[in-house]
DNA sequence: GATATATTTAGAGAAATATCTAATTAGATG
DNA sequence: CATCTAATTAGATATTTCTCTAAATATATC
């Protein structure tokens, strides 16, 4: 959770993960939507990969990246259960 | 929305918004919790009262501190905007 | 294999952050 | 008012983080 959350801490890594809310991108694609050199971006890259924030495939000399909705859903839980501390999140229905 | 994620980055401060979600507390007794001085744990406050996650009132020497869900609802709207991008979220009836 | 493109890794410097001790403010109480 | 308790502010230091340049890796193409 710790990883997550100082992923998150970051405006240029937020802003990473809304561009690939929207589609799947390629790494210097990414970083052509920044004023930061490639370096830095690859460096961000790599903090949302270590939160598992992001899903990445190599397509030849790309990279591709996605994001990874599931640990979104961690942090929607941890910021619900403390709104509401006592009452039981329901369960989806098999 | 930048001093919000930058105020939950810190695990000490998502520990005082924890023991804050069951009820209000006194400073002093939440550097209780903590093996932290007194001053490191007014520093954490004041990211959090920067951030606008925590409300307090001073009553006698003593100061409550408790949190404001209001934000942490910002953070659920961010994350869920991530998750589903295009499909707008439901307005809650008037 | 040589070269070009896409991306990352390594290493360094600057800025931000977390923590501490010492000093200060605010209020209660003898 | 002197003193005690609760909490914060000030200032210093160590660590972490962000960003850069230079170098390395991976893949494609000639």
């Amino acid at each position: 959770m710790n990883a997550i959350f100082k992923a998150l801490a970051d405006p240029t890594r937020r802003q990473i993960l809304h561009l690939l809310g929207s589609r799947e991108m390629t790494a210097g694609e990414l970083a052509g939507h920044f004023e930061m050199t490639k370096p830095s971006m690859s460096h961000h890259f790599s903090v949302l990969k270590e939160a598992d924030l992001i899903c990445f495939r190599r397509a030849g000399q790309q990279i591709w990246y996605s994001v990874n909705t599931t640990v979104l859903e961690d942090v929607l839980t941890w910021a619900m259960d403390l709104m509401h501390p006592s009452k039981k999140r329901e369960r989806k229905k098999p």
